[in-house]
This record gives structure tokens, C-alpha cells and sequence, in this order.
DNA sequence: TCTGAAATGTATACGTT
DNA sequence: AACGTATACATTTCAGA
């Protein structure tokens, strides 16, 4: 990808809200030849979508865990990711290297919820779960330097 | 917090580019008052930004990682966050319960810039690191269902 | 905290280079 | 590919309820 474009997706990456005007100042091209640029990134998927960031403290989701897969039968279809994907307390679902065969991210309410994700995950995909909770936060979604 | 900025803060997490035109028709509400509201959300920092979200496969980022981290010394003060603070590969890093301190999860171009990166992170923090490479992404980045 | 209207700023389509 | 212009649309501010 080309330097210009490679700014572009820096500068929404960091500002999804970014106005086209303040990307054309940036990068010294008219808005409308941004503004193209932008939807071509848009189009070809690299820029999948727009996000507002919240906190999830505020919003009722204070609890956060890492949550490590492996399934009971070895020898069984392995569609975890899509018997899986109904639950919306599932932020991602990393496919992995190592002894265990995913790794999730959950936010839940409180440790309650949390018990009863770990149920409907394991009856979901027919796994064992290993669970890491999250203290606290330093710092999360940081913008890739692209 | 209230159901009409909960909705609002749902379909910013889903959308963040949303006109405030479109957040008006979804909560019956006028133009004004969506954008005192999403304004109001905004400096009471339950909407932290917003962020266009980016394939990073696209943008020569297709290696991510998981890194736990481990301090050599335990006596030492843990101020892990800030001495990994600038390492920009590093996209977030959570204080956890367990075993080990933090989970880090990084992006780099190959497996040479990953083994760069956790020398960088050693040094820099005077930890042990223990890494486990993501294969796949099924699926990333979901809204909160909040 | 809402509405509606006015002023300003931005997005988008189109024709041109 | 990029630009400039014209128009449509969105954002922002404000007075008033």
C-alpha cells in the first residue's frame, strides 16, 4: 500500500471520526481526491468498518476475562468460532498455537455472568475453559503505526 | 445510564460514523438533542473515541501475539505499563489475575519483528515473557451488546 | 432536556485536467 | 488519479419551551 494511503488509515485509525477536510490538510490532497481514497480503502476491506470506543465500566461490563478453549473430543469437527459466535459477550475469538485451541476475550457484568458465559461456552462448543480474569486496563486499542 | 443513551451508545460502538440524521430516526429523538446527548457521553467519557477499524493483514501487521509477562524481580516496583508505553506494536495490555502480571497483545510484520519486540519488552520492563501466536481471527472487535 | 430554525461546515457527484 | 465547483446534506449553535 501506498504512503498516502497508508497515512489515511493512521490518521482514522487514531480519529475514526475524522472529517475529510482535516484528512485532506494532513496529507495535502483536495477533499475529494481523499474522500475517493477513502472508499477505495473502504472497498478493497482495508478499512472494515467505524467503531466509537466506550467504557465498558460505564456501561454496565466491568468485568473482562481471557478465556483459553480446548475441545473435550480431539477428534470432533472443530467449528468453535461458530457455535460460539451468538454470544455477544464474546468481544473475539483468536484461533492459537500452543496446547490450547482458542483464545477469547469476554466482558460480562459480574462474576455471575461470568460463571454462567463459562456454561453456555462449554455446552456451546463441547470444550474446557480456562479463564484469566482482568484486573485492570493500563492502556487497550491503541491505533496500529501503520 | 438510560435507555436512549444506551441505544445511542450501542449504535456508535456498531457504526461509529453514524450521522447524527441516522441516530435521530433510530431514537425518535430530534437532531439537537441526539447531538447534546452524544456530546454529553463523549466529556463524561462514556464514548472514548472512536477508531476506524483496520485489516491488518493489509497493512503488513499480519502477526499477532499474546504475551504474558512475568517480572524477574519480584520485589521491584511494577510499573510494566509505562516502561512498555511507547513500544507502538504493542496494542493493549491488561493486568490480570493468575500466574502472570499482564497479557499484552501485539502486532508485528513477521516473526523476526516478534522476536525484536519481546527483546524490546524484556529489556524495557525486566520481565520473562511466555508468547502465544494467533493463527487465525475468526472474528475480532464485536460491539458490546450494551 | 427537548425542539426547531438559522448559520456554518462537510460530503458527494460531476465535469475537467 | 487528482482537482474544483455546485449542490445536497450534516453539524453546530442558539432561542425558547
Amino acid at each position: 500500500m501506498e504512503e498516502i494511503d497508508r497515512r489515511i488509515v493512521a490518521l482514522l485509525a487514531a480519529d475514526g471520526r475524522m472529517s475529510f477536510t482535516d484528512l485532506a490538510k494532513e496529507t495535502g490532497l483536495s477533499v475529494s481526491a481523499v474522500h475517493q481514497r477513502v472508499r477505495r480503502l473502504e472497498k478493497r476491506g482495508v478499512i472494515k468498518g467505524y467503531a466509537a470506543l466506550v467504557d465498558f465500566d460505564e456501561v454496565g461490563l466491568p468485568l473482562t476475562a481471557f478465556v483459553s478453549i480446548k475441545p473435550i473430543d480431539p477428534a470432533a469437527a472443530d467449528d468453535a468460532p461458530d457455535r460460539l459466535r451468538h454470544l455477544a459477550a464474546i468481544e473475539s475469538c483468536h484461533s492459537v498455537a500452543g496446547d490450547e485451541s482458542y483464545i477469547l476475550k469476554v466482558r460480562v457484568g459480574s462474576p455471575r455472568d461470568l460463571e454462567e458465559l463459562l456454561n453456555q461456552i462449554r455446552a456451546a462448543a463441547n470444550v474446557s475453559t480456562r479463564t484469566t480474569v482482568v484486573l485492570s486496563t493500563p492502556f487497550d486499542y491503541r491505533p496500529p503505526a501503520v
